[in-house]
DNA sequence: CAGACTAAGTTCAAGCATTGAACGAATGAG
DNA sequence: CTCATTCGTTCAATGCTTGAACTTAGTCTG
């Protein structure tokens, strides 16, 4: 530590600040050092650099009442911009993100990645890639895959066998010549809901079902990730300790009765719009199969709410696609076995968010980075 | 705020990271400068207060070697101390430690607290700390309840009805004139495993069954305590969906498999020393009893591990003086659950602490605090 | 025993981000 | 045209850390 850098720290910690309250919304100096709490002086210094880098621009004026008229600040339309990708065992998914929490281009491609090398997935990726991003600075790219990741690496894909072990951040990174952060999807799909925007508070467990049941944790509005990024493996959660033998060697995993393959299956269909469909017209096997996923998640969740204590759970992905059909019985078991103290009441909501959360939540990793580690923009 | 401020927000923050290094071993000023990365001078700066205040002295002069010889900096030996206290339902607890950790007092009472009110246990527990406590000036009260709670007040706590929706801290504090904290007994247990010494790392959990389980989450050097402190309801966690009726109103609860009174009622005992006896003389049926339980609390574990994803586990209470003829048990259902990566390993171990393990959690969590926000020292 | 050497602790001017008050700028009201 | 009002900038003051120079208090060598 320099003698520059303890003040460094704290100008950092106020551009930090700054720019959180630009990602809420735009305003002029004077009403973000209201909302900020710092005086205008110091707005003055620190938007100076941001707009002399092309960061953020001057709106003409603002007309509005009595008094010198505000010129607003706001996240330059041309300024940098990070990109997400998301690896899926049936399609691939990109999308570009603005500062501001605009998404400005997305695309998915079905690709069956089942039996693809990390190279040749990467190369597609990286097309992919090329194609949504335009001339605009790029701060970097999220990666998502759906398995256990650390530092860059493949820890844990069961149903992407040929990638583990494979560095998927530093090897795309060296195509596109950009950095790249590498997640589990469950954990950028939960990030998609807090980030750039709250859409279920600063505490809350957001869950999926593909292949396997990933849940993401966001604790404090931070995504939790554990010691070894394990952490939210709702699917391996044991429901009945004698059940049906799982694939990782335990019994009663939740996946085992709640996952979309064992839905479909219970449900006879091949297809998870196939399933939507019998659902829509009350075929009662279809129903009663969601049903008792639902009651298996219920179990599940309880649980982990009485380890977690969060006051919110998503359903995302699938499980927002049968929300109408499976909240029912999610919810009754919540009801019943979470432990109850005072107002504390399990809320259940389907995300909003649809087929691109996962890709949008690996950009918002890096538009978030950005900001909170402001020393980036400049770079 | 104001100018002053940010600064004294640096100097603040730079205090904390001497006192830490201190809490870790004494050191002179120019060994402090060494492991805190401040300079000689900041040192100097910095300890200035600290011994005008008594909250450090400074030794005679350690001869080690050339050069002009240290003089380590400690804490006083008259300086501020802290006290915890546990109310439980079988005995009250209080330890008094001092900011260097060291333990100055303690003592266990037996009691019947389960048909109390809250002002008779506060009355015996205001005694307690007073014998306890000498001429030393003390920084505050831990106190420490099997239950859950918010905000000074207790909000749920199966065991002493009576004190329910009661303000502990606030009444305590009124009975001593001095700051209370209150606090669940499974948070404190293991706060007690993370200051002022580290014996299980930054992240671990901490289990113990008195009439429920309770385990007390450590993530990242933090006790988690959730949005409502109900976090690390392991007791609650199910096991067997269709399983035992629970208190609770679930079903399959790991309590109803793994607490304490079922050991003792499958064991055919009255008293966890029966147990010990027996187990130790070989009793065929006592060890089946606690091996039951070990396997029950295993799945729990397991579940816990998938969430939380931390390296160990900590046994403690009467866990741990059950550990020699549980571990195995538990051991073998988490290794067979919990899902594996790389050298991923969940460590089991028993807590060295013993039976005042909460109190000096209580107590703990004042010099903590103290440490934490050293402004109060000077107070 | 004297002088060289070594390391601890202190002194001090320099650097820097924020602040508050004063000031200049831009507009509406009368 | 003048005043009130609000926005944004300028500037001296504040106070904490820093690094280098300096002082202090010992050991080591001959």
């Amino acid at each position: 530590m320099t003698t520059v850098d303890h003040l460094r720290q704290v100008r950092l910690g106020n551009l930090r600040t700054v720019l959180l309250a630009l990602v809420d919304r735009p305003g002029s100096r004077a009403d973000l050092a209201a909302r900020t709490g710092l005086t205008k002086a110091t707005l003055g210094n620190l938007t100076e650099p941001l707009l002399a880098g092309g960061i953020l621009v001057e709106e003409p004026a603002t007309l509005a009442g009595m008094g010198r008229p505000s010129k607003p600040l706001r996240f330059h339309p041309e300024g940098p911009v990070a990109v997400g990708a998301e690896i899926n065992v049936s399609h691939l998914a990109v999308e570009t993100l603005g500062l501001d929490g605009e998404t400005l281009e997305r695309r998915l491609v079905p690709a069956d990645t089942r039996g693809a090398t990390a190279d040749e997935v990467l190369d597609r990726v990286a097309e992919l890639i090329r194609e949504v991003t335009g001339p605009r600075k790029l701060l970097g790219a999220g990666l998502a895959i759906p398995g256990v990741v650390h530092d860059g690496v493949v820890i844990r894909t069961p149903n992407l066998p040929k990638l583990v072990g494979s560095p998927l951040a530093a090897n795309l990174g060296r195509r596109l010549d950009l950095d790249v952060e590498l997640d589990n999807e469950a954990n950028l799909a939960a990030l998609a809901h807090l980030w750039p925007h709250h859409l279920a508070g600063e505490d809350f467990v957001h869950v999926t079902a593909d292949v396997g049941i990933g849940a993401g944790v966001v604790l404090n509005g931070e995504v939790y990730r554990g010691v070894s990024g394990f952490a939210g493996e709702l699917g391996h959660v044991v429901i009945e300790r004698n059940g049906v033998l799982c694939t990782c060697g335990s019994r009663g995993c939740v996946e085992r009765y709640a996952g979309l393959d064992v839905i479909l299956r219970e449900a006879g269909r091949r297809t998870l719009n196939s399933l939507r469909k019998a659902l829509d017209t009350g075929d009662s096997r279809a129903q009663e199969a969601v049903r008792k996923a639902g009651e298996a998640l219920g179990v599940g969740l309880a649980t982990l709410m009485n380890l977690f204590d969060v006051p919110t759970v998503v359903l995302g992905g699938s499980y927002a696609l049968l929300y109408e059909h499976l909240s029912a019985a999610v919810q009754s078991e919540m009801d019943g076995r979470v432990l109850a103290g005072g107002e504390r009441h399990a809320r259940l909501v389907a995300s909003p968010l649809g087929e691109f959360a996962v890709a949008r939540g690996a950009a918002g990793l890096i538009t978030r980075r950005a900001v909170q580690q402001p020393e980036r923009l400049f770079a």
